[in-house]
DNA sequence: GTTAGTTTGTGCGACGGCCATACAAAAGGC
DNA sequence: GCCTTTTGTATGGCCGTCGCACAAACTAAC
């Protein structure tokens, strides 16, 4: 005799759910690839013409689309289609809060950057409010930029390297940065008041960048690994970024490799954090990782000596290579995913990883139909992906 | 931004689909416990009485529900409330291919078994053709018994202990009956014409009991395990099974624990279910596993060893708790689930191993905000929950 | 007994959305 | 110049929900 959530399972359907749905598969339908004019749209989605017309008139009254001007027949005869495309007024940005360093970046739906910036700092431990001030100094900057090429910004969204609580907007637990229950989305609404933010787990954003216009861009199922200090990973599941009961899914640098294994930050041991992090690759080439150092450098320094053949090195990445295909090998055998991609700090290191992860995903996931994992660094370090709605 | 994605990418929304939809949390609402009104399903959905009526007749009409004729009163005045439930006319079956038994049970909506069957034979080398036969001879027993109880049939689920593509109806693989490839819809088809069949992994299926009718019907997001010679699991999310991009996802019994671990069936090693598998618990409590011998005695013989007390079987029990904790650890940082219900024949072992899950739980999930987990057995065998659309 | 108040369930018009059809527009082919 | 083909738009019809009003049924109070 509980009383259940009104809105918990099934929210109820209305006209107006039928509208966005489709505003949505008709703008997902033109983000995908080139060029499509109305009647292509149409058939390719099972809408009728007339539908698509009205669909499309909205988004262009939205400025999310616009015509190209050009008309490009695509049959032999017939009057010729006016090409539709994604409009380029409408920006996004995208901001990181990283170990190391700060980063934005303005891209519109196109996925073209406007603009850029790039910030190198130490957070390890810092307080978070310089930290942050920082950060809004970069967005008021950027929306200066913005305002300067007369484009529209429709929000922000922040990718932090921890537990993320979406609701909230907080940055519930960063054990890299040493910061735990930040309100991130308020203390940035104090400082940037003019732009709706959103926060996310830089792995979950990493994944649907690599959606949108990485990788993955053909798949709608995979796994998307992002390494730095920690590791976690992104995944989507049908084309959507899975999330799980309360938003704290993909949390895969702390599944347990081997339950007698070494103790992990998070208080348990045998994480799989403990065998494949990029200090623990570091530490096993012989590289010492002083606390004060910037991690990047780690990163780099094993790029150079794997590159020069150093024997110590090349054994550390292989060994993570073949422990990281086993954790990811138990992520597909749970999840059944179409592909598996390896970013962050593993991008540059993915020559000496891959070879390990291929062998361990075909000897250890179950299903026999297999299909090939692609292996790419991501294009940006964090994506900002926006749809419009 | 990320606002909720009403339809999967690619399928266009219609009227129609509003229905279903609306259908669809009509049913769920009231199937999900006590009797409830029109008004109040209004109120709990958001959907407006009228609506309400109109869905409620249309699923009168279609024998899914009706009105108790009771009229029990809410509140303490006011016009008294028709309640609804769901209708016990509309039948589904069950049926259940297991290494050593076949079973059947046809329940109605409210989850009612109104007839049952459970036949030891041991399946382990049988070729499936007489498999499928007697399993056939027990489906059409039922129907007799439905048409004589003026019930109405609307199709079976046929569990399977193994891989299982849905789309094709086949049984791709199932390491521990020596079966592969076989096309068990199509095979029952022939011998039952009369009665629509779908077929799934024998874990999924439990799942889907334990929501319906188990301990997991509060819960919206849980992993059922399923422990039998294999171990499988069926995984929830948001209240509907999950299934992954091809249909195999939950393959919980070959996650990796050990990467340097002791070679399993499928090819791979250090799986899982060679640790906490029943032969594997068997083997180390020093109970030796013939391969003729009837499986289940090695569970049952089990359960009189650790009641007596025997220390080898409850040292194995022991190991065999943490370490399907670790592994249903590592799900949960990947699913970010609220619960785990532990089945099949760990249901009855479930006393001393919850112990020890419990602790890896608590020790190896990272998400704080962490809800208790359920331990029961599966309330029955197999279950076959049919939705009307 | 009568009346007010409350809750439930249903009927009717309105609005919004998609579909089917028809129609204008813009080319190429003969 | 006319026909064919393809594209994009406009119009009526159908469907589904919403808002409102109204009858029904029962309690509580005078």
């Amino acid at each position: 005799m509980s009383f259940e959530r009104p809105t918990s399972a099934g929210s109820r359907a209305d006209q107006s759910t039928i509208r966005r749905a489709n505003l949505g598969v008709v703008l997902q339908q033109i983000a995908g690839g080139a060029p499509r004019s109305r009647a292509r749209v149409a058939a390719e989605t099972g809408l009728t013409r007339g539908t698509v017309s009205s669909l499309v008139g909205e988004l262009i009254e939205l400025e999310l689309l616009r015509e190209t001007g050009e008309n490009a027949r695509s049959g032999r005869v017939g009057r010729p289609a006016q090409s539709l495309e994604l409009a380029d007024r409408v920006v996004a940005i995208g901001l990181e809060v990283n170990v190391d360093y700060l980063a934005l970046c303005v891209e519109d739906l196109t996925g073209a950057v406007r603009h850029e910036r790039h910030l190198k700092t130490d957070n390890r431990d810092s307080e978070p409010g310089p930290v942050l001030d920082r950060l809004a100094d970069l967005a008021r900057e950027a929306l200066d930029v913005i305002a300067g090429e007369g484009l529209v910004p429709v929000g922000g969204a922040v990718a932090l390297p921890g537990l993320v609580d979406q609701k909230s907007g907080t940055l519930l637990r960063a054990p890299n940065l040493g910061w735990d229950e930040i309100p991130v989305v308020s203390e940035l609404a104090i400082r940037v008041p003019d732009l709706p933010i959103l926060v996310d787990n830089e792995a979950n954003l990493a994944a649907v960048a690599e959606h949108w216009q990485g990788v993955a861009q053909d798949i709608e199922s995979f796994i998307c690994v992002f390494g730095e200090v920690g590791v976690g990973a992104g995944i989507f599941v049908g084309g959507e970024l899975y999330r799980g009961a309360h938003g704290y899914g993909g949390e895969f640098g702390h599944i347990t490799v081997d339950p007698d294994g070494p103790p992990c930050k998070c208080g348990s041991n045998g994480c799989l954090e403990t065998y494949v992090g990029q200090d623990a690759i570091a530490r096993r080439a012989g590289i010492t990782v002083g606390s004060g150092a910037l991690a990047s450098s780690a990163a780099s320094d094993l790029v150079q000596r794997a590159r020069a053949g150093d024997p110590q090195t090349l054994e550390s990445l292989s060994e993570a290579g073949s422990c990281l295909g086993a954790g990811l090998a138990s992520a597909v055998n749970l999840f059944d995913l179409e592909a598996v991609i390896v970013g962050g700090c593993f991008g540059p290191l993915a020559p000496w990883l891959v070879d390990g992860v291929r062998d361990a995903l075909e000897r250890r996931v179950l299903s026999a139909a297999w299909s090939p994992c692609d292996v790419r660094a991501s294009t940006f370090g964090e994506g900002a992906a926006v749809r419009g709605a």
